[in-house]
DNA sequence: TGCACTCAGTGCATCGTTGCACTTAGTGTA
DNA sequence: TACACTAAGTGCAACGATGCACTGAGTGCA
């Protein structure tokens, strides 16, 4: 993929932001957590220390990023099928009710490997904190949005409230399923723990289903 | 090699300085000589066109320093045989006379190829002009220099004149040999351009032998 | 409980790069 | 011969990174 058009003193500070980002995602997958110092994460970054607070506020900050990346990355997958369904363009013809199209994407996509790693990162350690409660919120809000909009690109003539309102719950329902799965699997990246998300994604669209059957 | 400890700020000074002589060099050997722009200099060290001007103070200056890492790096190629002779430090021991060990260093070492580089990409396109010749003064008072800090190191003992009057009449005599040199080979690099210069260097010696033979 | 330490985060000045407009010299063409 | 163009080289301001001293919060220990 080509760079944008752009000058070098902005795809410096890119390069430096990105390297940030990277050196984070390394650290918290290599230790499994966040316990690393600013000075480790600018190193790995080969940046210096002052540089990681020119581009973030703060360490949260920089977990939120790669947090956004992760759900980014998971969101795209998402979109892909849903995207494809539409090839020859968005149509307002009925089609197959969005929760249906919403379930059958979602069991498809392996959602296992990008939970265990945001649970294991920064669910690890203090679990439950404001702290990390907060980059939850602002993770769940993120794939919401991500959601709304694919939905959205599929469905244009789909009434807006119902379309946000499917998003929610379906949202929702998944923070609720994780709790579940978290507490079963220990948020392991294997098979069995697939079983069980897979068991945990058939109640919530099972309980789903029976609000939003007729939503076309 | 570790790099020096320095900070973050004189090392991206240092890389910056070295992509630009690095480039300059891959250009040279490209294009053999010297017809590119600043601009496409540029490019290929991955820097602004300022950022040239403000580590030199002209293209000639790129092209000095290029010619300088290559002599620089012949003159560590000579240097190596002469300092392991002194191995175990050095002496004023009447030793061998350091004509004799100069000609046999100069002859073990491959010139021809870094000669042949330099020719090519400084002399190709416009030889003998005042540009290139002001180039190959700095390039000989380097080598001339050098030369004389090596076998300043193996015969501390010599007196300094006999020293800087051997180094002169030899490197003002491998001038002499490279224009004969270029002129009947075409500054080749290959066997048939070794063996005239070989022959080339076997006259300057024993031209020499006969005024320095007592030094010892 | 006071003290020492570590670490996140901050303010400020400096450095090196960069963007851009400019001048000047050299060259080619009508 | 005048004009247009290219390219080297320059001055100046802005940007992004960096160095460094600093504050405050949290923690551990005597």
């Amino acid at each position: 993929m080509t760079e944008p058009a752009t000058d070098r003193r902005a795809a410096l500070k890119e390069r430096s932001r990105q390297a940030i980002v990277r050196a984070a995602a390394e650290l918290m997958d290599e230790t499994g957590g966040t316990a690393f110092t600013v000075d480790e994460l600018a190193e790995r970054a080969d940046v210096s220390r002052r540089t990681v607070f020119n581009h973030f506020a703060s360490l949260e900050d920089v977990f939120a990023e790669v947090c956004a990346e992760v759900l980014g990355e998971l969101i795209e997958k998402l979109a892909v099928p849903i995207d494809a369904a539409a090839t020859g363009g968005p149509t307002t013809e009925p089609g197959p009710a969005m929760l249906d199209e919403l379930a059958e994407v979602v069991r498809s996509t392996d959602l296992v490997t990008p939970m265990a790693y945001l649970t294991r990162t920064l669910g690890g350690t203090d679990a439950g904190g404001p702290w990390h409660a907060n980059l939850l919120t602002r993770a769940l809000s993120q794939v919401g949005e991500g959601l709304t909009a694919v939905l959205r690109r599929r469905h244009p003539g789909a009434d807006p409230l119902d379309l946000q309102l499917l998003v929610s719950a379906f949202t929702g329902g998944v923070l609720v399923c994780h709790a579940h799965w978290w507490e079963r699997t220990g948020a392991a990246d294997d098979d069995a723990s697939r079983a069980v998300w897979a068991e945990l994604l058939d109640r919530l669209i099972h309980q789903l289903r029976t609000g939003f059957a007729s939503t076309r």
